[in-house]
DNA sequence: GATATCGCCTGAAGGC
DNA sequence: TGCCTTCAGGCGATAT
């Protein structure tokens, strides 16, 4: 599932295979994929003529600016841009086709029809971006930022990574990496961490992160980027998609729970419930 | 206002 | 083999 690292690599993919691209004509062949505020007959108006200048991307956000607009995608479980030949069969997983006046095509895919794009006119996007509510990016991440957050919340931890107004770009798979990493129990309220835990935390959100983008991110399921490569980070999971099997660090069985509605992963000994400085 | 839960979606996997 | 249920999960909408 698109978080941080495989959103970086598809934007980087694009840019390097669509920048410039012109629009032709659009097919919307599921329309709930698009999103207010503009209509599906207004995106598809909208569309045909412009230039993509370049892709942006802001927590898990892909921004596409085009000559006149901007959209705001989100990829969420399993959505992808293809560019394949315009002659190549439509799958029925493809939902939103632009036809390009190189030959080509820019096709977002998505087998669960979860992904939504967003256009606005480009006079809008500053907005637009400050409505999306994101926290900073790990890479800007304070331990003052995680303090002032945790102090006024009654959640958990994980609750709380998860929280895209308080860091953007964490998914399922990186907190549960990230705690293990910072040897902090998900299960534990974000108010009761300590200093020296949140700069464990702060510390190992920001190497995570930039090992899994270097690494291109990580294919579970049917992630590939653009180019329908997989990522490489999966090689280095420490705890997702572990349950059983024996903790790197100390040998216990990786148990896991059910956590704010997620599957959650974690050594029971590496993670105590305790403060652990 | 803060927090929890539901619904959107479909394919894979497991049980019978 | 075939049918049914459960699971995966980000986020907006709705409920508490």
């Amino acid at each position: 599932m698109p978080e941080l690292p495989e959103v970086e690599t598809v934007k980087r993919g694009l840019n390097r295979l669509a920048q410039g691209i012109q629009v032709r004509d659009v097919q919307v062949l599921w329309p709930a994929i698009i999103q207010a505020p503009a209509g599906v007959d207004d995106f598809i108006q909208r569309m045909p003529g412009q230039v993509l200048e370049y892709v942006d991307r802001r927590g898990k956000y892909l921004l596409f600016y085009w000559t006149e607009d901007l959209w705001i995608s989100h990829l969420r479980m399993e959505g992808k841009y293809l560019l394949p030949n315009s002659e190549e069969p439509v799958d029925k997983y493809s939902h939103v086709i632009l036809h390009l006046s190189d030959g080509r095509d820019l096709r977002y895919r998505d087998v669960r029809k979860f992904g939504r794009i967003k256009l606005y006119p480009k006079d809008q996007a500053d907005q637009a971006i400050a409505d999306l509510n994101l926290g900073p990016e790990p890479g800007d991440l304070q331990l003052s930022d995680l303090a002032s957050a945790f102090a006024k919340t009654q959640r958990v931890v994980k609750a709380c990574l998860l929280d895209q107004s308080i860091v953007a770009g964490l998914g399922n798979i990186y907190v549960d990496e990230v705690l293990f990493a910072a040897k902090i129990h998900p299960e534990r309220l974000a108010q009761s961490l300590s200093h020296v835990e949140l700069s464990r935390l702060v510390q190992a959100i920001q190497q995570i992160i930039s090992q899994a983008v270097a690494k291109g991110g990580t294919t579970v399921r049917t992630y590939t980027n653009a180019l329908g490569e997989n990522g490489h980070y999966q090689e280095d999971l420490k705890v997702y998609g572990k349950a059983g099997q024996a903790c790197p660090r100390c040998h216990t069985p990786i148990e896991k729970i059910k956590l704010a509605q997620r599957g959650t992963h974690f050594c029971p000994y590496c993670q105590r419930r305790e403060v652990n400085d």
